[in-house]
DNA sequence: ACATAGAACTGGCACGTGCTAGTTTTTGTC
DNA sequence: GACAAAAACTAGCACGTGCCAGTTCTATGT
């Protein structure tokens, strides 16, 4: 039934291995890691036996007993839309500096904390923290107490205790209100969820924004509940029944996410107001709902593989010198454009 | 700077908190993990020495040690959009039975077979692989492989080889049927993306609820392929195309899918066909896009609470006797009724 | 044939914990 | 206050691996 069963109830380890050839454990394990002392033909016998017995390595034994870890611990929330995508990137990051990767999942009923402290347990000798709910006080207690390194995903800033990737919301905020202006849109207005952790960078995107470009400022801010899960999608649609309200509408709307985009969007079609041809509307994320061919989104792509790259970087950086400052990266955005914008008033084939 | 340095370089273990007290460490042992024979005077001491030198049990020393594992590997899509919520789910079905998760990701240059010999290297009990892109062969040979019992969570049928959970999809789909129809639906078209894994068992429940109502089946099949991501999105706006160019709509679209529902969704409300006014659109899985206020789509639920509580169940109960034969638990679906079904012709205020 | 260096291989200890089998201390009983 | 029994605590080995320090084998040059 299991592959070439040794007898004992338990998975073979390298003993097994060397018992099989006649040959001592150490040097199994020296082939196993790679390390120079075997000849070519030993090698490949003890690849052959392994394979053959399905050997796999103990990591609790080796973490046990290696001076230093090769984990990265990641705690992530699975419910979140964007942060999956940076798990996916962060896997081959991970590889390429020599690290595998630890995960554990924060969810409503069971905190950042609790995430943290079960992969302090596995000895990682970094932590990458994405999106965690914690605020300043909060990461900054988590990392006192944490032995290694920690890096924040999210919106952090600058400081002294553990290191920051975040997004350039509010440049990317900016270029997209100047890519609309450069398609002719002058009343372009904004949707500011300002329960949203990252509003208020992105928020000054679209003010430096609009006065650089001459134009009127046309915010429409969104108060409501972060925890709340349906808080963004929500919020586009209260600021979209607001504008149809209004004598006219304008040109364009843009918001700092793309559920609001996608809120705001809906309540427009539904009253018969044409997307892009009547109103443009734009995002933040380039989250999978974006991608849908019939939403379609023009959005600001905040890139998971840069950030991923980037979290891995600043971890494995102080890693190799704790006495280090930790740093902050600033991940570029990039716009894109798909089928959700347009030159005012224009009507498509 | 960190919680009480002991001087080493190294987090702090048993030793230390025992050397803090004068105690053998063999005592503190026994504290920390609630096993009898110490006073609770000791108790109190050793607890709050641990937490004062921020303490955490080594996983891999404990893991190997110990006789029986108490992890269970979870296999799982990032990216996906249902999986991650019975992640959420699994981890208090998992601790109610004793179990701490190791999480594990597949993704689209990591195969599954990659994740799963990553979880047996840390001696999982039992290993649980949601939505895994092989086919019964594939699974069949992990099995194999693994010393340790495997759930297949997805769309696999009964076999000797592993535990198989799912959800009751043609039920589901047959009850949204039904529920049309008592809405006064008799037009009620079905879309049918037949790349989709689960496609072949949906669809049996839209062609078994249509003969037994005595309706006229009208299938729209929409060839493709799996692996491409917006494909599901992408097969409901061709099919929504489709349907806007024949004489007349059909007062329902049923679909095996959210994201097909929403490709629907939009292709008609940009023809400026009213929904559910004008036609009633449901989905399937309840992913977070059909709770978007703005789509606010009927669907069919896949609890992921139940899936994961069903996983989790299957594997302990092969952990406990190996000798059991693999079953296959499906999980019962629910109708969710929102804001994209109404009786036929109907005008809402 | 002999020394020599390098390649190939082995011995032994340590990592932090769980568990079984002991030993000491406290408690209860007449 | 002696004795048993129970409670509280300790000794020691084992888990599978990495790494350092040896030891044996093989090739090379004289």
């Amino acid at each position: 039934m299991r592959p070439d069963d040794t007898g004992r109830g338990r998975p073979p380890t390298m003993a097994d291995i060397a018992a099989h050839l006649g040959v001592s454990r150490q040097l199994v394990s020296l082939v196993l890691r790679d390390a120079p002392g075997a000849s070519d033909r030993t090698r490949r016998r003890v690849r052959q036996v392994a394979e053959q017995l399905g050997y796999s390595a103990h990591v609790g034994a080796r973490s046990l007993r290696r001076t230093r870890s090769t984990d990265l611990g990641v705690v992530f929330t699975p419910a979140h839309s964007t942060e999956p995508e940076i798990i996916e990137h962060i896997y081959p990051a991970a590889a390429a500096h020599g690290y595998d990767l630890i995960l554990s999942a924060q969810t409503a009923v069971r905190a950042t904390g609790q995430a943290v402290e079960e992969l302090l347990g596995h000895r990682c000798a970094g932590l990458i923290v994405i999106g965690s709910h914690l605020d300043h006080a909060g990461l900054r207690a988590l990392s006192r107490r944490s032995p290694v390194p920690v890096v924040d995903v999210g919106y952090g800033r600058r400081n002294a205790h553990y290191d920051v990737v975040r997004s350039a919301g509010d440049v990317g905020i900016a270029a997209m209100v100047g890519h609309l202006a450069g398609l002719g849109h002058r009343a372009i207005a904004y949707v500011d969820p300002v329960a949203m952790p990252a509003a208020a960078l992105r928020r000054r995107g679209y003010d430096r924004a609009v006065r650089r470009l001459g134009l009127a400022a046309d915010v429409h801010a969104v108060p409501g509940e972060y925890v709340k899960g349906d808080y963004f999608d929500e919020a586009g649609a209260t600021a979209g029944r607001t504008l149809l309200r209004r004598a006219s509408l304008p040109t364009a709307v843009v918001t700092p996410n793309d559920h609001t985009a996608v809120g705001v969007l809906q309540v427009l079609l539904r009253e018969g107001v044409r997307v892009p041809q009547d109103v443009s509307v734009t995002g933040f994320d380039d989250a999978p709902i974006a991608r849908l061919s019939s939403v379609d989104l023009t959005t600001v792509r905040q890139d998971p593989e840069l950030m991923g790259v980037a979290a891995v970087r600043a971890a494995v950086r102080r890693i190799g010198d704790a006495g280090l400052a930790p740093g902050e990266a600033v991940v570029p955005t990039a716009l894109v454009e798909r089928g959700s914008t347009a030159p005012p008033g224009s009507r498509r084939f």
